[in-house]
DNA sequence: TCTTTTTTGTACCATTTCGCATTAAATCCC
DNA sequence: GGGATTTAATGCGAAATGGTACAAAAAAGA
């Protein structure tokens, strides 16, 4: 039970942007609580092998009121998808902000994902890709989602060789959308090889090639 | 139906290394074909969305016999993997024979490796990335073979560059092992971005990008 | 022809799965 | 307090799933 505060200073502090003191019964979970936990174990999963009960377990919510709050198994998963994705810009935007070259932005970049995919107690891996491997990109929707997951980290990559360009990091002809595809190719080769259960240290030293690869100056 | 021969001229020709002229009722599906039915399959939906009907259904066997000549799904995907593996080596050591530059050599490389995760008539991507992005890398010994295949083609592309190297057309200090994992991450970021529906166009961009960045020469 | 051997095909079982219908509970508004 | 409203909880039902038992079929061997 997690009630938070009752109707005493109700006026002064709106806590969350809206809420609207409801009706009826009470919900007994927190949708975006109940969220995180459905994509954990779509995480740890995939779609195919992921059930309504495995998700109603893990929520503590029964099947109807799971039904009810999120739809069916593939709204629930097209849900996680949109969470995964936010949950995981805020810290990519740190890297943005800061007043760093291109290697320790790339190294920060990966470094977190390293994070992401190495998250739980089991590596997890990107989301994006198990979404590709499953039987799940078949449905239009989600591969519309998966193509503009592609895009964004593409066009986040290409920001960061852009701006060391004219930094002077790199060469004015550097190709910025081919080493753009290849810090991508690198982040899913971790996504890969970190969900196979390959070791931290040797994830970091794929990353670590691959920004001297990358940032080396061309002859 | 397929019988080959009817006892004639048995002693002369042995066809097939060994065919003991089984004892009972004969066969009415060929293994071999059979299991490339059933990889088809796997490859298509990925492991825990495919069902034995399914594959049975596929493959035109009914259950039973599917059980009986293969073992239970788990062995059946084992055996599929294995199938996989068997079937693209060969293509793979075409290139390695082919006396040709490293720039050609990756580039053959590349192109089988689309042949291979655009087979069909939707693009399949790479069993070894569906593997692992599946709940069936949680078997350890599905997961060896995963870490096998990993390896397989790190060493692959290894060789590529090592004999880059010994034909003069990367310079001795070259980082073998950084590049030949870079060239593995591209493999899969083609896997995934192939299974995801971008067109081939697109991806032989992104494999003729990293073949320049890999084989550049260095300041 | 009759037995043995191997596979096929049908049927069955226990469990899981998804979805929904219905009832019980908890809260707000009057 | 009484109705309205929203959610929780139970449980039903039809279909799918993995796996197996068992009898019929098709071949070889005696």
């Amino acid at each position: 039970m997690v009630q938070k505060r009752k109707g005493t200073v109700a006026k002064a502090k709106p806590e969350v942007p809206a809420e609207p003191k409801r009706r009826g019964r009470p919900r007994a979970y927190e949708p975006d609580v109940a969220l995180g936990q459905v994509l954990a174990v779509f995480r740890r999963d995939g779609y195919a092998a992921t059930s309504l009960d495995d998700l109603s377990a893990v929520t503590g919510m029964n099947r109807p009121s799971l039904y009810g709050a999120f739809g069916d198994k593939r709204a629930l998963y097209i849900k996680s998808y949109q969470r995964y994705r936010e949950d995981y810009t805020a810290p990519m935007v740190d890297i943005f902000k800061a007043d760093i070259d291109i290697r320790e932005r790339l190294r920060r970049f990966f470094e977190v994902a390293l994070d992401i995919y190495l998250s739980g107690e089991q590596p997890r891996g990107c989301f994006t890709v198990m979404t590709v491997a499953s039987d799940a990109i078949a449905d239009p929707e989600i591969r519309a989602l998966v193509h503009q997951g592609f895009a964004d980290v593409d066009d986040a990559f290409g920001w960061c060789f852009r701006t060391a360009v004219k930094r002077g990091e790199l060469p004015a002809a550097t190709d910025i959308a081919v080493l753009s595809q290849m810090a991508s190719a690198t982040l899913y080769s971790l996504a890969v090889r970190a969900r196979a259960g390959v070791p931290r240290t040797e994830l970091q030293a794929i990353a670590n090639g691959a920004v001297s690869i990358l940032c080396r100056a061309v002859a």
